[in-house]
DNA sequence: TGCAGATTGTGCGTATATCGCACATATGTG
DNA sequence: CACATATGTGCGATATACGCACAATCTGCA
């Protein structure tokens, strides 16, 4: 059809992978189908493919699961970047210092993708939240973070299309605030997202390299206690300057 | 060709997108596909496939490396089985009280693959391998454990087969030895494996669950030191027991 | 500088692998 | 029990992927 370059076949078996997004573990035919726009017959077929090729598993009946060679994929990236041995230190360290658990995380189409996250034992905000899972772009500090980065005709078009996920009742809903909050991180280098996504917490974000962001979330006190937002925020500068040094990513 | 539920210009891509393992972060077009075992061409149209999709870049020149987006395949087996909500917090836990990194694994093809793993400040041993990153089926505790928890004939079709890749002079070399190891493993319930992939380190396994070990390593001291033995094992077993009525994995 | 070996870009004819409809069967839901 | 939805699969038409072949480009070495 299009490009010879492109091979279709591909590229659909891809979409089906992509069908399994982690909201469900278990998937069949017809929601595949369904969640790559595929003909039913087409996504049977892909998917027998990945079957044959041991990246899903059938469950007997009709569901079809992930097995754990996807993550063979993920390998493949994060030791070619080197990102457990030059990364994974330097955020547990300095999570260690902070007491809250640091993200590093990129802009992935609409979404922020995860691409580390240092562990902390006795976090009191217990994420749930792991590498390669996504978080709403607009209503995050990492996100808007990473928004700021962006040049701005890109930001300007993320900005009017990327959804709206907010999820309390503080969340900005006007785009136009929201762009008034991505131009003050993008001239401060930092981001402080209050109660956007989870009532009660409030996310940091500074940018590390001209591409990632790390940043942290913690329970908001009662009333804004700027000594807190200090902290959080020195802490990150530090580890982002430390990231810098090291060059990965 | 074969058959005509399989896709094989899908499995073809997934071949290409396999060929980026991590051993090097950026792959031109003629390494690719050989090792990929592709006609140049093809490889070269999967590979342009993959530029299209997001989740290869190419370095403007004749180098392609891996984006993040490969990340979200993995978010999407993690998302599915909780892993970040689960299994993460009892590995991190139980690491800071053993004082060692502990990290979960399965079995894929001949390698021993990991699953999670979690972090710990200031951990001597720097392991470096990350989630998705494999290690030696024949020459680490937990990949002896893993065989152990095969059947039999699939164990022994391991074991026949899989690549000798101790890196250490104490690392055993004949099958039949590793062999004896592996059947201990069994009747044990647990594996012990000193100085077979790094010198000076001992490594632990123990199952938890019918596919999945944890095991952590730390260096021998002079002698060994059957105290350090018992700590370690006692650790894991109690993490493996609380990781097993999570019911998750 | 110049040559040899390796790598890359790509056009194109052909064989065939893929598409997607359509029908039959199975499942499960009120 | 009937209706809605999910699954398995055969098959003809055709879009599509294959892989050779040639040209352009790069790399290293004498």
């Amino acid at each position: 059809m299009q490009n010879r370059n492109i091979a279709s076949t591909f590229a659909k078996g891809l979409a089906v992978l992509g069908a399994f997004d982690g909201s469900a573990p278990v998937l069949s035919l017809a929601e595949i189908a369904r969640r790559s726009s595929l003909d039913r017959a087409v996504a049977r077929r892909l998917v027998l493919t990945l079957v044959d090729q041991g990246f899903v598993q059938s469950d007997g009946a009709r569901g079809y699961r992930l097995t754990p060679r996807v993550l063979r994929f993920a390998g493949g990236y994060l030791g070619g970047r080197q990102v457990g041995r030059l990364v994974q230190p330097v955020l547990d360290r300095h999570a260690a210092r902070v007491g809250a658990p640091i993200s590093m995380a990129v802009l992935d189409g609409h979404d922020v993708l995860l691409l580390a996250q240092s562990t902390l034992q006795n976090s009191v905000v217990t994420f749930g939240f792991t590498l390669g899972s996504t978080l709403p772009l607009l209503h995050t500090s990492l996100g808007r973070m990473l928004l700021a980065m962006r040049p701005s005709e890109i930001a300007a078009e993320l900005l009017a299309t990327a959804p709206l996920q907010g999820r309390t009742p503080e969340a900005l809903t006007d785009r136009r605030l929201i762009r008034a909050e991505v131009d003050q991180a993008r001239s401060a280098g930092l981001c402080i997202a209050r109660a956007q996504l989870e009532a009660g917490i409030t996310g940091y974000a500074v940018p590390t390299g001209p591409e990632a962001v790390i940043g942290l979330s913690r329970a908001q006190g009662l009333g804004h206690d700027a000594q807190d937002d200090q902290a959080a925020i020195k802490a990150l500068q530090l580890c982002a300057a430390e990231l810098i040094q090291t060059g990965a990513v």
